[in-house]
DNA sequence: GATGAATGAGGCTTCATTCAT
DNA sequence: AATGAATGAAGCCTCATTCAT
């Protein structure tokens, strides 16, 4: 089970169908990851999947759709982490400390998934608008803090896209192997800086010993 | 003069074939910009500079070619643009004031030659190592600030490549119209919180009134 | 069962697999008479004939089968037209009538089921050698007319064929909505004055008021 | 010269583009009068026309580009014939004369170029519009012999759809071998009589000796 | 140097046909 | 008998690249 790829997994218990279009959909990730959309072609995808090239055709209308299917996907279940992270994180009421770990579990759990992890970075990195579809819960924290005094800026566009941005860089040098699981830390810690939160406070989040949470991407 | 592209004018004083060759650059940066480079064909990029096909092949060996020279001089031209920046703040000696100016300056400068503007925000955005070409003015305040104490982090990759990525965000809000020239003032502000810097002196920095600076993107 | 195709009628006392057949064989007769053999998909026939595409294979080798299958039946359907407007005519010797009637009487049973109509005039129209396998029971006429003296020429290929497609232009205007039941009196007496037949005997056979024939197409 | 297609000649004065767009004209005028608009691959097309298949598509936009280009010049050069058969006969003033030699030489002129008759059997046979673009001249005779009061019918779509698919008839007996060349005189008495021309005066119009046109179809 | 016609590999997609269930 | 997923050849078209002028 721990072979298959994030996607399969979401289709292992339905029909024979289901699986299929789970293996193309993982090929597909992997290499519009890789590769960008424009360079994958469906064969090759088709070839990735170990299907014939017109099975691809079966599952899905067009090269366009199964873009918008990995798109959707990839952002489904990057908003079930960040739900999961949030409901992990129930009992903590500071958004200092809330939002220094969700982006160190964030980038942790992509570390762990780097299929995953590079999908999620392609997607926001190439679809501006996708920030928001992922932004959800990230946002309430950066809102609630505005809102209780802990941050000084409000949670406009600039600052909800810039707070967002910062975790992608560090997430990329996470998955490149360019840094190690302190990047968190440290990147949690430009965060709150950024947002104006007290240096001494947003330093102790960023740094304290946190436990890895216990679920897998995909997990239902 | 001032009809011509960004690139064609670098070429103004050499011969016809260099000339041609700028106005082929000058049609590759415009396209690859606004529709990326899997989606602009040779052809295109030839009729658009008002060649025929075939002398493309002339100038470039290959369209790698002319997208790793798009590359080259567009950071180039980034790179003369941050040291212009830097020179016309020869007498700044503040790293504060510095990267404020810098970053606002840089942001108004795009918005002023958007193809340019678009041209730097994608080689940054696809080429990761592009910001180390950029960034050398850029990191040097940031070199000088943590060294005078006005900030308190190293300037490391993360930090320098979080302060370009933050700039980013910025500089495609401002191209996209969603936000006019005081976006880089708020930018600038994120930036210096970012880096440490006391908050009510990044304000006044940031947000303080400055003339645009006298120069064009290309000049020599 | 009216609402049933016309040749699925034909199979409707014998076996579910029978039946099966007849089903998939009206769904093609109606798709290649609307959109042709080429334009005409195995997948699409068997999706209009409710089942599943694999299904088609148990019953046709492959797509020249049915092909040839809709054909022969449809020229088969149009012969059994043919024979039943003939029997109903036993009664009339006058060669001028019954070719006039005949023109009518099959024009008009045409227009009463389309469907019909288009792969009839799809076949004759497609495939040259079908008008000789339908031709039958209307050459008769000629022949007969032809040794009678009636009619001034010999019911030879020119003439016969020349005869079919004067019939098949008043259909096609006739199944196109572009004119109504008296194309057919027009079209029989353009045969009939073709065939030399006396004008004023021409004129009063194609006008003469006739009753509609009391069977559908595809009745046993 | 002969042995050029009748595209191609229409542009042997031309540039070298003109006359690779006239090669692949020919091939296609061939493959699809031979096999169907349909059947005929665009790779067929231009292996026939002897050019990589990626030229094809330097002269034409789609393959139906070259389907309405291929019937535009059929019916182009049909109207050249026809309006050429009718100045021919400049000094014929009697309807029943002029159709009779109308026919005959549009027979005998398409079966001296196999090729072009085809194309315009396969026209007129599949475009029913077709008809009104080719049948201007001929219809002109059809309204003159009306309004002379040599013809006893009108000519509304019916007739002159009939009189063309009487031609046609006959002109495919002819380009497949069936018939020799007096099937035209054959034709047009059955075309006359048909009209209501007097049988004596439309035989003797149909079989009369005619000397052969001097012109080839394409010529300009 | 410049032109633009020509090339052919390769991409997307359809569809007749097969096969495991 | 029936199903429907899977196959892969083949069709349409694009495009990087070459070449004769």
């Amino acid at each position: 089970m721990s072979e298959q790829g994030i996607f399969t997994s979401e289709a292992r218990h339905l029909g024979k169908s289901a699986r299929t279009r789970g293996r193309i959909m993982d090929a597909a990730v992997s290499l519009f990851a890789r590769n960008g959309y424009e360079a994958t072609s469906v064969n090759e995808i088709a070839r990735s999947a170990d299907v014939a090239n017109g099975t691809f055709y079966l599952h899905f209308k067009d090269k366009d759709e199964i873009a918008n299917a990995v798109t959707a996907l990839t952002l489904r279940l990057a908003a079930d982490v960040t739900r999961k992270i949030s409901e992990a994180m129930a009992d903590i009421a500071d958004p200092i400390e809330r939002v220094a770990q969700g982006t160190r579990q964030f980038i942790e759990l992509a570390a762990s998934e780097p299929d995953w992890g590079w999908a999620v970075y392609r997607a926001l990195t190439t679809l501006p608008r996708a920030s928001g579809a992922l932004g959800g819960y990230m946002r309430a924290d950066l809102v609630r803090g505005a809102e209780e005094g802990v941050f000084d800026v409000a949670a406009d566009d600039l600052v909800t896209v810039t707070h967002g941005a910062t975790l992608l860089v560090a997430l990329a040098m996470r998955l490149r192997g360019e840094a190690g699981p302190e990047i968190g830390s440290r990147c949690a810690e430009l965060q709150l800086k950024m947002l104006g939160a007290p240096a001494a406070h947003a330093k102790r989040a960023a740094w304290r010993a946190i436990e890895p949470l216990q679920f897998r991407v995909g997990e239902d």
